[in-house]
RNA sequence: GCGGUAGUGGUGAAGUGGUUAACACACUGGUUUGUGGAUCCAGCAUGCGAGGGUUCGAUCCCCUUCUACCGCCCCA
């Protein structure tokens, strides 16, 4: 293990080989997906000043008081490592005037990157880890809604995960939530000392919370407490019902949670969940969640101006992925392995396999001066399609051997006319395949 | 931030207060010297997360620390 000092910090990763494989996999797919439904790409720093998110979050949030990593700059200014991406993209929207009349609306934009925390690492939790997210502003029509939560359903179904719901719930406008707050804490606030102890401080400082605790006594509690909808102004149920109408025609599958909550104040209306039912990631359930949201833009100093997207963990959906045994972690194969025996073949076969490169193919060599055995083996190791051999033999005559790896049958590949011979020769080679 | 479990080579792991730390996989080399995926042979931890202590002696006992994992808070 060596020098302790010199381990990765805690709660981060580093990823190669077989693991990258399947992170690009990933953002590639989210890349050619959300661009079918016009989401551009942005890219905003990965940090910012600290005010920026304890704005948006709220001050009293955790991810505020506990979880941000933050510190002071050499020029004393508070800065954060983004907890989030949400606050940023507002931050970006508003102060290059994204909502003026020569750019598209609603403004529809998606990032992907690093976020960071400071907490204890645990099952599908990291200091630094990865969202893949989504941001749209300027519409408040419930079918922007169902496009959001549409996408993120084809994406996850893209990858081949099963095993999926939507848990789809509404908070209501800044009225509806208000008077369903207080009608939460009037009913909890007479079996405060029933509730554990979590919930206690939860009554105060977000009694919604206490609608999905783990607790089973609290459970028994919520059963009966008035729900969201009682609370809801017209236009909010409207506004849901809507939601839901759109996602039936789509047939999208959801399921109504009416204990999901968020964590973050800026949340209205609309609120959704990604979860898994895999047993593997019961700490980690959740792989993506959103919402709509209000006022976060006007927080930043921009036009009043409704939003709404999700943030989704890179992490969590890998391991759920590897879970399902879904995750591709195949590098693809060479298609051309060079062999070559003594020293003097080192320059030629160098040239061969830039040749080679040139014209679009994949190949590789040994620079190790290894034994012609441990060459093939190599070659066979990296699912080389074909191999290549030369020796000093091969350097006069200007032909070389070139044997399919998958019959064993070999041919005379002239160096001469690599690029006019090649096509023809592994077309012969392949046909002996049959 | 709180509580719990663990930490042996590239990997999975066995193991004991006392000369050479099992075994398997992987890797490297060889099996007549220019040809792979099989078999067989050989090699591969001066070291048991790090630091300190107890002891004649510690990988195995004690303390501290770091890290990973699990649960809570919270969340992706």
């Amino acid at each position: 293990m060596g020098k302790a000092n010199f381990q990765r910090p805690k709660g981060t990763a580093d990823l190669f080989e077989e693991n990258v494989h399947e992170w690009q996999h990933i953002e590639q797919q989210a890349r050619k997906i959300f661009a079918r439904y016009g989401y551009g790409e942005i890219r905003t720093p990965m940090f910012e000043a600290f005010d920026v998110y304890a704005r948006s979050a709220g001050d009293t949030s955790d991810v505020v008081t506990k979880e941000m990593y933050d510190f002071n700059d050499k020029g004393n200014r508070h800065m954060a490592l983004r907890p989030e991406g949400t606050a940023g993209v507002v931050r970006a929207y508003v102060e290059n005037k994204l909502f003026g009349p020569e750019h598209e609306s609603p403004y529809k934009i998606f990032y992907m990157g690093p976020m960071f925390r400071y907490e204890r690492p645990q099952a599908g939790r990291f200091r630094q880890f990865h969202q893949i997210g989504v941001e749209a502003f300027g519409s408040k029509e419930p079918s922007l809604d169902a496009e959001v939560i549409t996408m993120v359903v084809k994406f996850l179904a893209s990858l081949g995960l099963k095993g999926l719901k939507v848990a789809l719930n509404t908070l209501g406008d800044q009225g509806s939530r208000q008077a369903y707050r207080d009608a939460l804490v009037a009913y909890l606030q007479p079996h405060a000392d029933e509730l554990s102890k979590d919930s206690q401080t939860r009554l105060e400082k977000n009694p919604l919370r206490i609608l999905d605790s783990k607790d089973e006594n609290d459970q028994k509690i919520v059963a009966d407490a008035p729900t969201i909808f009682d609370y809801l102004s017209e236009e909010s149920k409207a506004h849901f019902a809507a939601v839901k109408g759109y996602l039936d025609d789509l047939g999208i599958d959801y399921e109504i949670d009416q204990t999901m909550v968020r964590g973050l104040d800026y949340y209205n209306d609309t609120i959704f969940e990604v979860m898994t039912t895999d047993p593997n990631l019961k700490g980690a359930a959740t792989i993506a969640g959103g919402g709509r949201y209000s006022g976060l833009v006007e927080e930043f100093g921009g036009p009043e101006t409704p939003g709404i997207g999700f943030g989704l963990g890179v992490e969590r959906l890998i391991s759920l992925l590897q879970a399902q045994g879904q995750a591709e972690m195949k590098p693809a194969g060479l298609d051309f392995y060079l062999v070559h025996i003594g020293e003097d073949t080192q320059a030629k076969t160098l040239e061969l396999a830039t040749a080679l490169r040139d014209l679009g193919y994949s190949a590789d060599l040994d620079f190790t001066g290894r034994s012609v055995k441990a060459q093939f083996k190599t070659a066979n190791r990296r699912d080389a399609r074909f191999v290549i051999t030369l020796g000093e033999k091969e350097v006069k005559t200007n032909q070389v051997q070139i044997k399919d790896m998958a019959t064993g049958h070999q041919a005379d590949l002239d160096l001469a006319k690599v690029q006019d011979d090649l096509a023809g020769i592994v077309k012969v080679l392949e046909a002996e395949e049959e």
